[in-house]
DNA sequence: ACCTATCGATTAATTTTATTCATAGATAGT
DNA sequence: ACTATCTATGAATAAAATTAATCGATAGGT
């Protein structure tokens, strides 16, 4: 009843003085500005202006009418604008799920140039997860699975993003510290430092210590990589972390990085989103972000390989 | 372009769960709701809502524009509420002019009854008017004129509400105290009070002490009648007022009340409006309460004249 | 595994609403 | 007095919203 328009031409007609001038800046002819308007006064049973021979002069009734036009079409403005942001894709919320420890240590290298390029797109990141990252993703709780798993499904699309290897990283003066490369069996008189998750979550166990049947001689955790790294350091276990990530902190304290079997524990980050998102410009920017990101990795890599 | 129905109907499926139980509630079909909403998701180039079988979620964009509807309606609801009241004439500003300084004392009686009676209707007294009360009241700087000079015009009608006598006030052992009446020439060796305002605007001079040619001793002004009264109590001159007001101050300060010239000097206060709001509830009721004031206060008057 | 009821989308027809056109009435300025 | 410039108005027209009828999809019951 109370529409748009009428707010629209209440603040034309006050901001450039008449009806007419208002109907040429709304690019209708005055007659419609007089009718849509006299169809509003005699709903409201007010008049909105007082006729005084050639001009018009806003009743009481007329004044509060513009305080609330000059109070609302703002906020249309304001939302009509976003929308269309959102609609391009400039604007939103890229809710990020997550299932592994690694792939955090990973995430925080993307988002941050991710936030940079794209300033009007917030980022939320979460980790838990009532029916799965795969579930999150289908209920649209989340935007963007961030997982070793993919998980084919219609619907949905996966993407590698980046290979790691997971190694083992011990003191420096570990007996182990010297080898070329363990074996499960290395593990049976170490004691084992993880993130503090289910066993069947640990690539350790499940890809190298479950397939030997060896069971190190005690498991702690820690939440944090700086402490589980700093309880390593200082000769309270072992832990296995990814390669790249290892190699970070082997700056920071005395520790060495030994490969996991004979050829190593290969793994792979992949993104996971739904196919209806394909559109959603901000989380194609963002898987590209992530692929490039993997690039510049292993250019460094080989530099550093050729280094050692 | 985002209309007002586009948020009401993201509101109603919302709150109700589907179009169809929206469309129910706002008494259209199912398929009006598809066809406005398909329109508006047309022009933002963004779903509202993601179909999945026979149920719609909310976008992204969708969830915004349903804060936006939660935001705004409200406000528009609120306004529509106000405006019917403004028409029905229970809801405004009652924006008072005064041109006399008796008529400011006699005001404050009848204000705040009327503000008890219209707890939606504020009131406004401004007493400087550019071109004089009746410009204030043709240039709808005020609604309400109250005057002592009833400026019969095309287009204002003014009305008597109150009837005074002005006269002297003096101290009760002032050598005119005990007089019956007194002449313009019994003034000549007296302290004259007044207001500060020019001469040609209070009634002493212009019906009492001009026609007979008399200028009194001396002139001292006082802003508050209070001031004004302590200084005649104390025996520093001579007032006019008010006859109902001099009484009252009678009872405060050892005061006496000399009538002006021999049958004394009669006035009125008149209240003037526009003719165009004869059909504003608010004004006819506080028109009505101040000839009830003036009524009431007769008798009241004529009770103390038979005690005395 | 098959009905059945219910949901949203769609097309064409219809109704309602908004807008224009043409013109009258009023008035301020020249 | 004349003219230009307002707003209002009624009828005609254009545009928009709404409906009716129907389709395809799907969740839930049997």
């Amino acid at each position: 009843m109370l529409e748009r328009t009428h707010l629209t031409v209440v603040q034309a007609v006050d901001e450039h003085g008449s009806l007419t001038a208002a109907a040429k800046e709304l690019c209708v002819t005055q007659s419609a500005l007089s009718h849509t308007m006299r169809k509003l006064e005699d709903n409201l049973g007010t008049p909105i202006w007082l006729r005084e021979g050639r001009s018009l002069r806003l009743t009481q009734a007329g004044q509060y009418l513009l305080s609330i036009a000059n109070r609302v079409l703002p906020q249309l403005h304001y939302a009509e604008n976003k929308l269309h942001q959102m609609a391009k894709g400039e604007l939103g919320t890229l809710r990020i799920g997550m299932e592994c420890h690694p792939c955090y240590q990973w995430l925080l290298k993307v988002v941050s140039p991710f936030l940079e390029a794209w300033p009007n797109v917030d980022v939320d990141v979460k980790q838990k997860f009532q029916f799965g990252g795969v579930g999150a993703l289908l209920s649209y709780e989340i935007d963007l699975l961030v997982t070793p798993d993919p998980f084919y499904k219609s619907g949905l699309s996966f993407e590698p993003v980046f290979d790691y290897e997971q190694v083992l990283i011990v003191p420096n003066d570990h007996t182990l510290a010297t080898r070329k490369y363990i074996n499960a069996a290395d593990l049976r008189d170490q004691v084992l430092l993880t993130y503090p998750v289910e066993p069947d979550r640990l690539d350790i166990y499940t890809q190298f210590l479950n397939p030997a049947g060896v069971i190190p001689k005690r498991h702690k955790t820690s939440e944090t990589t700086d402490i589980m790294l700093q309880m390593v350091a200082s000769g309270r276990g072992v832990a296995a972390l990814p390669r790249w990530l290892a190699e970070e902190y082997c700056r920071k304290f005395p520790l060495s990085v030994v490969r996991l079997g004979k050829s190593g524990i290969d793994k792979q980050i992949y993104l996971g989103t739904r196919e209806t998102d394909n559109d959603v410009e901000y989380l194609k920017a963002f898987i590209e972000l992530a692929r490039s990101y993997k690039h510049q990795r292993a250019n460094k890599e080989s530099l550093t390989d050729k280094k050692n």
